[in-house]
DNA sequence: ATAATATTTAGATAGTTGTCTAAATATCTA
DNA sequence: TAGATATTTAGACAACTATCTAAATATTAT
């Protein structure tokens, strides 16, 4: 089930700042990293988390990965979220 | 924060369904405990974290214990969460 | 080709979570 | 006051999660 990805996805803080980081812009892994104190591949575990639920996708640049929000499906689970919580449901 | 024990409430299903259930009507835990395969201690540990980031609330009624959907709180969260996947915040 | 840079995978470990059984607490009824 | 009903607390345990170090993979530059 989708929601519990997504729920899943969000209910640890790193990987929300993760997401906050990516509102914003693009990053690739070592830019995002240097927002947190943990080491590379417990990162990249949030990320593949992340990939999991469908909230962020990927492209390779060169060397790099750049990491970008995914955001025809964030719209898709803000508005199952919005289901979810609303009461006539 | 809030955020953090709202969406760990949210990550779990029974949760989720418990929250499904009580947006129809609010419930004693015998009855909640109805839906669902697991001891009346299970239950009530998830009743606990729902409790814990306010999502539901409880009044005593007789020997039994109604669980409802603490509405004010939950439609700050919908804000919260909507904010939270809004991309301009 | 070799070395350097960027990221992921593998494997291990400590801490957390969901579940259980047994016992405790609270309320009502006979 | 006993006994029945409703719910929670305590304590234990298996499964899962986040984290780490070490190693592997992929790309670029010399």
């Amino acid at each position: 089930m989708t929601l519990n990805n997504t729920f899943f996805a969000l209910s640890d803080p790193t990987r929300r700042k993760i997401l906050q980081l990516l509102k914003k812009k693009d990053l690739p892994v070592n830019e995002i990293a240097i927002n947190f104190d943990i080491t590379l591949p417990s990162l990249s575990h949030h990320l593949t988390i992340l990939k999991g639920a469908d909230l962020v996708s990927t492209q390779r640049r060169g060397q790099q990965i750049i990491y970008s929000l995914n955001l025809s499906v964030f719209e898709e689970i803000a508005e199952e979220i919005y289901n979810f919580f609303n009461k006539s449901k």
